[in-house]
Order: structure tokens, then C-alpha cells, then sequence
DNA sequence: TGTCAAGTTTAGAATATTTCTAAAATATTC
DNA sequence: GAATATTTTAGAAATATTCTAAACTTGACA
């Protein structure tokens, strides 16, 4: 496990004022209990949990992924039209995208340098920089 | 008009084996015949056509922006989950998006600095670099 | 120019993802 | 443990896009 442990969880759920229910509990295991970060879409996300025995509906796992990204636990990627990925990566980072198999890699942010931003149009903030790679099997 | 004024567009479907049909036309003149880059959905097109007196169909509409794209007529843009854009501005260039507004603009590719981009997942190769700068107004 | 084959358009159905609704279930508070 | 607030859920609805197959248009050629 991570440094987001299961008491852990709990507590980031109570801070945004989140019951620990069952299916919270359950998601936010299968979402952060492995060492690797994760690019997951609501559809994988809800047939994951069907293997590991986890019964949640399919408009569950959507509040409970808006509801994570609202707390600071994940962070949705737009990569591709039609479908949003989640990222258990919440850090300063881009991504390379496989356009052949939807799939996503990070890229730590230090890999990528963007020198020289310009100013964003007028009466508008910059919010964040998304850098996507695409690549295609060789 | 630009430089990829009426006869140009001709010249452009037949090399990219696309008859010069009344909507293709049509779509591209309403695409293509300002001075102005344009960033635009299906739906937003379709319904411009119809100002416009054009009579086509929403799957024309599609077709026609798909087709546009193979030709290098246009390029899709992926910022919203469940829109595309469509982006007159075939050139290397990035992207300014409002998310409240849902508006895009174009940053020229000169004005953001990419420097050492890392090398791609192993048995994949770069197609192309997006950088969506998220912006909200203040 | 008329005919034919190939390409194109279209309405409407189908698909896919996501959101909504309101009723039942669960969690928290006292 | 009862009362209240929150959460989950199935199924319906919304949204964007793609598919299908029939009707129409185009281009080639006699």
C-alpha cells in the first residue's frame, strides 16, 4: 500500500465530508491500494469491482469518482472523446496516451519542460497545463 | 477568404478522392471562408448550416468533418469528455481552453517551449504533442 | 445525352457514456 | 433505538456519435 492506507482513506473522506460507506471503502481500495498509479475509466473501474465481489451500481462508482476528484484524491484526464479517464496521480504530471489500446502512462512533470507560457486570453486564469503525447505502436 | 479559397477546396477533396458534393461544399466554405481559425463541433456546424440555408444532415455533418480530417483539411481536438472539436488550424499549434465557456484558442506552437520531451513507452512511437492550457475566467 | 456503376446522403435506429430521478437502504446523531 | 440526513440504486433520460440500408447524386463512357 501507499501512503493513502485504508485509515487514511477514511480520514480524506471525512474531510470532504464523505460517509465511509461500504462502496467508498471499496473503490478507494481498488483505486489506491496497489504501488502502481492508475488510469482507470468509470466502466473498468465498475467491472473491477464485480471480480473482486464488490457490489456497487454503475451510477455509484460515477459519484464516487466525481466525488474523489472533488477531494483532491483523483484527477480526471480528457484524452479521448467520449470517455474520461481517472488518474490516481493527483501530482504535477503529463501523460503519454496510446491511441491504439487507451492506455495512459505519467510523465513526471520535471521530464517535461514548458518554457515561456503565454498569457491567457484576456479576463481568463490559467488553471493547469495538460500535456498529452500520443503515440502509436510501431 | 484564404488561401484555401472555393477552387482550392475542389482541388483538395479530389486529391483526397472526395466528390465535390453540395454539402461538402457547403460545409467547407462555412469551415474555411473566413479569415478567422475556427474551433467547432458537429452539432455547432450543423446548425450554422442550417442558418446558412445549407441544407445537410447531422451524419453528413460528421462524415463530412471525418473525412475533412483524413484529408488534412482539419484536425479533431480532445478537451471536453463528450464533445470534439474540430480545428481549422491544421498547422503545429496548441490550445488555450475555457472550461466555463467551453472556447477554444489557439496558442502558435512558437510561443510554448517544449524542451526535453522523454523518449515514449517501449514499441511506440510520438504522433503528435497536445498542450491544453485550462483557463477560467476571473 | 442517357445509362450505369460507384460514391454520397439521409432518416432513423443503434450504441456508448454519462447524468438524472425518486424510492429504498444505510449511516449518523441524539 | 428513533429520527434525520446521506447514500445507493435501478432504471429512465440525456447526450454525442456511429451505423444501416434505402434513395439520391455524381462521374465515366458509350
Amino acid at each position: 500500500m501507499t501512503d493513502r492506507s485504508y485509515s487514511s482513506i477514511i480520514e480524506q473522506l471525512r474531510n470532504a465530508n464523505l460517509r465511509p460507506t461500504r462502496q467508498r471503502m471499496g473503490l478507494g481500495r481498488l483505486l489506491f491500494s496497489g504501488d502502481q498509479q492508475r488510469h482507470i475509466t468509470a466502466d473498468q473501474l465498475h467491472l473491477e469491482a464485480e471480480n473482486a465481489g464488490l457490489s456497487v451500481s454503475l451510477a455509484t462508482v460515477y459519484n464516487t469518482l466525481h466525488q474523489f476528484c472533488e477531494a483532491g484524491l483523483l484527477r480526471e484526464v480528457v484524452v479521448d472523446p467520449g470517455r474520461s479517464y481517472f488518474d490516481t496521480n493527483t501530482g504535477s504530471h503529463h501523460h503519454f496516451f496510446n491511441v491504439e489500446r487507451g492506455e495512459l502512462t505519467d510523465i513526471p512533470a520535471e521530464l517535461i519542460n514548458v518554457a515561456s507560457l503565454p498569457s491567457p486570453p484576456l479576463g481568463t486564469q490559467i488553471d493547469r497545463v495538460d500535456i498529452v503525447v500520443r503515440v502509436r505502436n510501431d
